[in-house]
DNA sequence: AAGAAACCCAACCGCAGGATC
DNA sequence: AGATCCTGCGGTTGGGTTTCT
């Protein structure tokens, strides 16, 4: 059957998405939710398909995204859970909590499966002993890649998570794992204006309530996958599920981003009029 | 300092499958 | 029942960044 091709060229925009791209965006979907991906950027005002536009915030501008290198932790689930369930990015992405199955990807094709591979062992031991090698990067180095790239939209992101209340859907796992992050030795998702550490434990009450164990992932990731086969919840954009307990706040959620955002920027501005 | 090579990640593409008409 | 729409998924790639020579 002749699919319609997904964006329907004419004025569309590809490529990187600016900051502004990504406030609108992430207002939008804030005030109205995504019933309706394909007809999002036309109601939004973006000059994006809809594709682009779920893609974006799936991968980059959801607020319960963890940033950051992966631990040692969540590479050996992803090792194992790709044993498990092959190349089902989503699947295991799920188990992971905070992770994209994009971001999964991309760490499992660029280092975790030469990690495995026989032939690379040697390589990848020198890999962990640096020793000269050839290109051989350093771990600082290496958090810092891509930083210029991604320091505007995480300037939206960040704002996100830093105040973000913890999204229900993944609440139960992302509450710890964003302090995980924490823990971690690069940050490639660190902003100069909001410094993860910073951001997500604002106060140290709230440091200490998300502080837990390195046991965690091993206790968790040890789980069997049955465990983890429970009905999700319906929720909203965000993730934030009706239930008595958090629907009382999510109206609040609501205003209290839009107005970060308005904040942050020009959004209203830019916001069409509905 | 400049160029080459390697690395990495965001984003695109096309397909599959469920939902709807 | 079949056609179409829409979303989600996995594969792939373009291009920026970092490191080495």
């Amino acid at each position: 059957m002749g699919r319609a091709p997904c964006c329907e060229k004419m004025g569309l925009k590809k490529g990187p998405w600016t900051p502004e791209e990504d406030k609108v965006l992430v207002a939008h979907i804030q005030r109205f939710g995504h019933g309706n991906w394909r007809a999002l950027p036309k109601q939004a005002g973006l000059l994006r398909c809809g594709k682009s536009c779920r893609l974006r915030w799936i991968n980059y501008l959801r607020p319960d995204i963890k940033r950051g290198n992966f631990s040692k932790e969540e590479e050996d689930a992803i090792i194992r859970l790709h044993q498990q369930l092959g190349n089902r990015w989503s699947a295991i992405a799920a188990r992971l909590p905070g992770r994209t199955d994009n971001e999964i990807k991309n760490v499992w094709h660029t280092h975790l499966k030469k990690r495995l591979d026989p032939t690379n062992e040697i390589k990848e031991e020198a890999h962990e002993a640096p020793a000269g090698g050839k290109k051989q990067r350093r771990p600082a180095a290496a958090a810092k890649r891509g930083g210029a790239r991604r320091a505007a939209a995480d300037a939206v992101t960040e704002a996100s998570a830093a105040a973000a209340p913890v999204s229900p859907e993944r609440s139960a796992s992302s509450s710890v794992t964003e302090s995980s992050s924490v823990t971690e030795q690069g940050n490639t998702g660190s902003s100069p204006a909001f410094p993860k550490e910073e951001s997500f434990a604002s106060s140290p009450d709230t440091a200490e309530e998300f502080q837990f164990d390195e046991s965690f992932w091993s206790e968790t990731l040890s789980m069997p996958l049955e465990s983890f086969d429970v009905p999700m919840e319906p929720c909203d954009a965000f993730g934030a599920v009706p239930t008595t307990s958090s629907s009382a706040g999510a109206a609040d959620d609501m205003d209290y981003w839009l107005r970060v955002f308005m904040e942050s920027g020009d959004v209203q501005q830019e916001l069409p009029q509905i």
